[in-house]
Parts: structure tokens; sequence; C-alpha cells
DNA sequence: TCTAAACGGGGACGCCCTCCCCGGTTATTT
DNA sequence: AAATAACCGGGGAGGGCGTCCCCGTTTAGA
């Protein structure tokens, strides 16, 4: 019995990660990711542990240091923005309905938290990130296409500009968080949507960017 | 002969402010702005010495405290913005082209750079600072006004909005400041401002505000 | 019921920022 | 031009805070 190795054994690895183990590193992971949006990657090992419900040590046990939870985060709010993408694509009849309905659910997902974690200490070239970074951004890519393709959206910007921008006007302001200021967030990224629209009402500086320019860009600097 | 009060002795107060004194008080302001632009107001006093080339004790001989030096600089931008208003209004004959203008000078200004301040202790009630933002908010709805009697700026927009946006489309990314970073700052202001136009494409969530509602939200949260 | 993995919180270590002190330097006065 | 006093600069002590470890206790899993 107790040496049964059960079919499912081999998926179990060498050693099984207890159950109440994986739920504490869930809880751990969204309360870093609460953190991080209200008060930037600075904040205290132990205040994302209390948020967590969980001993300051568990989360050590978790993630060997700040580098590796900020991953962690950066990881997991790309994939749920990429859901909604998906989602966008599949559901949205318009495209540039589409395009709108993704940039609006990106806002809640609170993309912009991502942006302070662009600094310090933080391995960009981690798999992990690659990953979830090209898969975020093919699936805007596709939004982008689609509306460019259905004469709904100027030519020339592409996911650098539509991504960086988000984040931007997305990114929360430090210290207490104002209380209606999500309000401002989704009249402004609807103000600049409209500046997405074809046709173009101006000319723009510079040339467009993809995902893997701003990278080499931010690691060149 | 010690004891000999000139004339211009009226003039001097009780102490006079020696010349060199004066210079380091500007160049430390100076690099304040600059390393709060690139860094975030919780840079260290030691630093921002170090690169205004003075050493810390002058620093803090100028300024009691953070708050002090931070408000300093926030009037400092302030000003400086506002005169890139009264420039854009005197010199520009279109009514959005100065808007245009406006926009793309406060952000070489660095306006952005003040959302960090807006956290933390930070007396947001003192009389110098309410005079700066009572000069820019005047400004720039004159600049909106205009626009706006022109038929060129959709009409359910205030002040805030613009404000806020442009604030948090110039905020500097933290940490090691992206090369050409600028360039991408333009194209956003530029597909921000294109959404401002009238005709309104869309319909915006919730409802305009001025810089005093920001400003007793902020205060509120 | 038994075993061992996982948990939790208290506390020491070490870092960095703040602030003061004092010898040297520079602007101003006669 | 010399004297004087204000100002400057760098080094270092003091203090707060975040990180990380240790060990008694709890709880999942068999």
């Amino acid at each position: 019995m107790a040496t049964a190795a059960a079919p499912a054994e081999r998926s179990r690895r060498v050693v099984r990660p207890r159950a109440d183990a994986l739920r504490n590193r869930e809880r751990i992971v969204a309360a870093a990711r609460e953190m991080f949006v209200e008060f930037g990657p600075e904040v205290p090992f132990d205040e994302i542990a209390r948020r967590a419900g969980v001993g300051n040590a568990t989360l050590y046990r978790h993630f060997a240091d700040r580098a590796e939870l900020i991953r962690e985060v950066v990881c997991s709010v790309m994939d749920r923005t990429s859901e909604q993408a998906e989602l966008a694509l599949a559901e949205e009849g318009d495209a540039f309905g589409a395009l709108r309905r993704f940039v609006h659910a990106a806002a809640e997902e609170r993309i912009g938290a991502l942006c302070p974690m662009l600094s310090g200490d933080f391995d960009k070239e981690h798999p992990d990130l690659d990953e979830a970074r090209d898969r975020l951004e093919g699936l805007v890519e596709q939004l982008m296409a689609r509306a460019r393709t259905a004469g709904q959206l100027r030519t020339d910007v592409a996911v650098g500009d539509l991504m960086v921008a988000l984040s931007q006007l997305t990114r929360p302001l430090p210290g207490s968080g104002c209380v209606n200021f999500d309000q401002f967030v989704h009249r402004h990224l609807q103000l600049f949507l409209d500046g997405l629209q074809a046709p173009a009402r101006s000319e723009l500086p510079g040339t467009a960017a993809t995902l893997e320019d701003l990278r080499q860009k931010a690691c060149k600097a």
C-alpha cells in the first residue's frame, strides 16, 4: 500500500508537494500581485506574507529571492492577460471592438503593475518570461491585425505602442491607491483607443516597435 | 565699522545669503529633479548631493527635510510647465496646435516625474503648491477652452483628464532610464491627442474632473 | 494512529539612510 | 590686499528596517 506506486506517481516527480503547500504558493502569488500593484516591487516580504495569511518563512521556502517571486507574478499577470485576449478574439464580432474589450480587460488585470518590475534585479532572460511574452504579443498582434485589415486601425502603430501605453496609463499611483482612479484609467484608455482608430489624425514621430525591441532596448539601457 | 549698518543693509534682511550659496541651492534643485525623474522620490539625499556636485551637509543646510525639497522641485516643474503653456498660448495660431505643442513641451519638462511625489509624506496643502497648481490649471484650461470653442476638442474632457493622462504617459520607467524611451512618449502623446480631437469617436465612461477634484480625491484615499 | 513535511513567528545579522561635527575654503569687508 | 566670518565638504556615528534562519508546533497523507 504505502509503496504501491500508482500510475500517476511519475507525474509527482521525486517528491510530491503537499496540497496545502500548493495552495499557499498560489495565495502568496496573488497577495504579491496585489501588493506590487499598490506599493511597487520594493514592498517588504513580510508584508506580502501577512497579506497572504502565511508566515514569512513559508514565503522564503517557496521563492529563493525577490527576483523569483517577481518573475512568477509577472508571468501570472501576462497569462491572465493572454486569456483575456483569447476571449476577446473568440467572442467579439467587431475587430476594433475586440481590441477595445481587450484593452479594458487588461487594465482590470492590472497589467500596469508590471512596469515597476522592469527595474532592478530582474532576470529578463528567463524562458518562462519569454514564453509568456511571446504568447501575449502574438495574441495582441492578432487583435491588431484584424482591426487593421478591417480598416479600423491606423497602420502606423505596432504591438509595442499599445502595450507600453497600456502599461503606462494603468500604472497605479504610488502610495495610497486613489479611490476611484480606475474610472480615470478607463477614460484615458478610451481616449487612447480613439486615437488608434483609422483614419489617422496626425503623423506619429519615431517608429513602431515590437515587444522584442522593447526588451532589447531595456536591457541595453 | 563692523557695526556700520549700510543703507542697503535692510534689503539684506538679518543675514545676507552668499552668492555661491544661492547658486548651490539652484544646482541642488536641478539635480533633485533629474534624480527624482530617474529613480523616484526615494532616492538617497547623498546621491542628489553628489549629482549636484556639493556635499551632503550643504543639502541638509538648505532643505530641512525631504518633503521640503520635493515641494521645491514640484513647484519648479509646474512653473516651467506653466511657462510652456504661456508660450503655446502666445505663439501658436491654431488652437489645437497650441494644445499639441504644450503637451509635448510638458513632456520635455518631465512633468510625469511629479506623479511619484504625490505619495508619502508630502504636504499637499502648502500655499506655494496651491499657487503653482492653480496657475497651471488656469493656463491649461485656457488652452483647452480655445480648442473647444474652435470645435477642435471633444467636449467631454476636462483639465484633469489631460493632466493625469499626460503625467501617466510621461512617467519614467524606474531603474535605468530606457535610452530612447522619449521617442515612445511622444508617439503616445500624439495618439492620445488624436483621441482628444473632435468629433468624439466613442463615449467616455465616468465624468470629467478638475485638478481640484483630483487633489481632494488623492487626500481622501 | 503514525510519520514527516510544512508551517509560523520571534529574533539576530547586516545594510543603507539620515544627520552631525569640524577642519578647510571661498566670498565679502575695510 | 589682508582679515573675518559664513559656507562648504567629507567622514563617521546613530538608528530604522528588511532579510533570513531556527526550532517548537501543526497538519496533511497513508
